[in-house]
DNA sequence: ATAACATATGAATATACAGACATATGAATG
DNA sequence: CATTCATATGTCTGTATATTCATATGTTAT
């Protein structure tokens, strides 16, 4: 519905600043790998080591292919690579980025629960 | 199922520095918060200044019930504030931990298509 | 080459949730 | 106080996706 008030000014504004869709999409696309239970499970696991499938699976006390299916989602959006020793295929984190949102997103948590 | 080979050294070393299960599921859901384009878009329309409901829906080209929705959202997760003058209401961001949040994103979706 | 193990993949199900639509609340103004 | 404007809320539907189960792929050792 068109608005009877006028924002054309700070519209034109902040349109002009805004990115493409196609950026907005894609950054969303990242945040929404990061929210889910799971995968932050497996995200913190990594931090400490690299691990094999069936020790994440073990150690989030989930089945295999679940974890396998979320490793893959990770992996395809460079979150987590990996390497294979023999039958066994090591997860690790991909990149120190990933430490750097998981921990921005703490600051906020840790913050928003100051005032209570 | 339970592996045949031994990883109960790396697993009781990471499960110690494992926070909560509580913990990693708000991390996760403030991270969900995120991960949707609608309110992406909000969030970066609120980086330029604040805004009131019908503005950010003429931005985004979308009906105000669908943005009210979100920025309900937003609203209960602390990611924005807002304040009334008269019939409107202007909502804002809550703080710059937002914007490091998403600059964090930001600097991970650039080194990712640096490789190609 | 065949058995055993580690992981991946595919299909099916169940759940969460974004957006649409109708309507309710709340504020200003005549 | 009735009307108009700005926003909020409730319900419903469709879609996306996490997990499960069954099975396939790939690797090593016998």
């Amino acid at each position: 519905m068109m608005p009877k008030h006028n924002h054309e000014a700070v519209l034109s504004m902040v349109r002009n600043e805004l990115p493409t869709d196609e950026l907005l999409c894609d950054l969303a696309d990242l945040f929404k790998i990061f929210g889910d239970t799971t995968r932050m499970k497996i995200l913190f696991s990594l931090f400490e080591s690299e691990l094999c499938v069936c020790a994440i699976a073990e150690l989030l006390g989930m089945a295999q292919p679940a974890i396998s299916h979320q490793l893959k989602v990770l992996k395809t959006n460079k979150l987590v690579d990996c390497r294979r020793e023999g039958k066994t295929i090591f997860y690790f984190l991909a990149d120190d980025h990933v430490r750097s949102i998981i921990a921005q997103g703490f600051e906020h948590l840790i913050e928003e629960r100051k005032e209570d």
